[in-house]
DNA sequence: AGCGCCAATGTAAGCGCTTGCATAATCGTT
DNA sequence: AACGATTATGCAAGCGCTTACATTGGCGCT
């Protein structure tokens, strides 16, 4: 059976359409026989309204748009945590989508978002994010989240990646590491390319402190990481000095790391330092716990959507500021040296 | 500055409504002059078709709604994914909402879905659901996941949670466990009311081989599991017998347990083996490994969307027999005894 | 030249809803 | 009793799009 329109409703109640419009919202110019009228025949009939159809003559869905490189795994998972329960708190509704790190899905993805939605929240990390900027319909609200989009009109939130690089660094220094090694993000990604700035300008300022460094590129995976270490030890078979300290550009890549390591029959920290980056769950129940930066993931996600949901709220208020967020070292004992 | 819409790029072209919507959606009864020439103002204005407006002519909207108890975690993650990686196969767009344990969310939820999708995957573990049923509207196709909401008319894919109890029992006993315990999940869940089934029938059916058994209620979350074995640990502090075998609800509170008692001196498995439920992917880097019951939990996801993109496809196709899903039971060191 | 035919284009209705405006009904005032 | 002020109600336009149907013009044909 067809669903029950509003004008069926209208028509068992035996009004006019704009009376059972306004008697299923509440609005308070409707007299109380028709009221009840309208609420009976609605409940009689099944009604639900089409909120695709009021979006439409509102100009206004409550709804918005969460594209992310993909939706599930412990970090996203977070940040779609945060951006829920924000959205929540205001009555607004989520339109997920994944780009899969594919910028042709992201630019699909936004396009079957346009007119779904009232604003955008993207996180993209591709480091070419220029045909992103391209698709971006004007007006549409939109705030990035770790990202590098150019000009995004409406707010930005991102991570200083850089400065966490830099507290690893220094953090391996401090327990007494000399030789550094770098397991870094791909190449492509704008995060990683951050995080490996930061690891070099601190390497850089330690100077002579240093022995020769090594970094290699991994591509955020456990499975990268562990090819990393293994090349870092074939490396050392060949006569290269091992390092006593890698700072490893997130915690996925730590724990494929650190994997490697044991099998290496090498003990973290004492032989191996080991930092990650982004803090996962996991982190904490590695063996032994991995010290990593933390981002408050969480808090990306429930900032950015106030970002957004802000910027709805008043339309014409100017832009707000970019937030920055900075990640804090959080200790733990793959790096606790006793040296 | 206002978006484009489809009358703009008609007039920008200087043709006829109809003729642009022909020429954008690539129909082929448009004179070649015309589509270009429509395709040239598209771009000039920076047209993006309007998905909401589309979507309530075409009475389509490629979009599935999907309703979880949380849309974050590890277990829901795993949903997520499996239910994107089939809908993004099939060109669908996921509406995602978190009803985090309220019913009466839920339905608000579906009520806000209402219009905006074609059909609705739906998780809901709630005993009584019958308020769910109440509302959904009866044209909408709908697959339920694990779930026992009354005649679901298009298909549901369940867990034999039952059958996982049981195996987890079978499992234990043939370690050698004697006297065993259950933590089970909230009395309102429907899923942790089978397990715990499981448990007792096959505890029945050991009869007198088996020692007097206690069950705890738990939450799923990892802290009631640690606060069960607290109580576990403080009733043998009294007198009362302690297991040498816990079956525990699921893999969160399993952790907890874990960490119990880890705290309590007690050896995992020696002293006193433990299953888990869900195989979350943590439950493997666990000290010591966690045995489970694994659910393929992204198979529950994928295949459920699969179900209802059937549905959707061939409408008056009989509804789909219900999958139910078989755990498989894992058994890593948390259970493995020499005994 | 005149016929029908077909392809290209335009017209307009309709998807389900909201809402400004006009109309009708009710009330209190003097 | 007649007036305006105040409500309740209905009419109809419009949100941006698709599409059945009508219209137009060009073509080949006899």
């Amino acid at each position: 059976m067809r669903r029950a329109t509003l004008n069926d409703v209208a028509k068992e109640a035996d009004v006019s359409i704009a009376s059972a419009s306004r008697a299923i919202n509440g609005l308070d110019n409707v007299a109380e026989g028709v009221r009840t009228r309208v609420l009976e025949a609605a409940a009689k009939l099944k009604y639900i309204p089409h909120g695709g159809a009021r979006s439409l003559a509102l100009a206004r869905t409550n709804t918005i748009g969460l594209l992310l490189p993909d939706i599930y795994g412990e970090f996203f998972s977070e940040i779609i945590r945060g951006v829920d329960v924000a959205a929540r708190a205001r009555g607004l509704h989520l339109l997920v989508s994944g780009s899969h790190g594919d910028v042709k899905e992201a630019v699909a993805a936004i396009l079957a978002m346009s007119g779904r939605v009232d604003g955008l929240l993207v996180m993209s990390p591709f480091v070419d994010s220029q045909d992103l900027g391209a698709v971006f319909p004007v007006s549409l609200p939109l705030v990035t989240i770790a990202s590098r989009i150019g000009q995004s009109g409406y707010g930005a939130i991102t991570v200083d990646n850089y400065a966490g690089g830099k507290l690893a660094v220094e953090h391996l220094l401090a327990q007494g590491c000399t030789r550094l090694a770098h397991i870094s993000g791909p190449e492509s990604n704008f995060e990683a390319q951050e995080r490996k700035r930061g690891f070099a300008t601190a390497v850089a300022t330690a100077g002579s402190k240093i022995a020769p460094v090594t970094i290699h590129e991994g591509d955020f995976t456990e499975e990268s990481g562990f090819r990393c270490v293994k090349d870092i030890l074939a490396a050392a078979d060949g006569g290269a000095p091992l390092p006593d300290g890698i700072f490893v550009g997130n915690d996925m890549m730590a724990l494929g790391a650190l994997f490697a390591l044991k099998e290496g029959g090498l003990s973290v920290p004492d032989d191996i330092a080991l930092v990650g980056f982004d803090d996962v769950p996991i982190a904490r129940f590695a063996q032994p716990a991995l010290s990593t930066l933390r981002v408050g993931v969480y808090e990306l996600g429930r900032r950015g959507l106030e970002l957004l949901a802000d910027a709805l709220a008043n339309p014409d208020a100017e832009p707000a500021e970019g937030i920055v967020i900075s990640p804090e070292l959080v200790i733990r004992e793959s790096s606790k040296r006793t040296g």
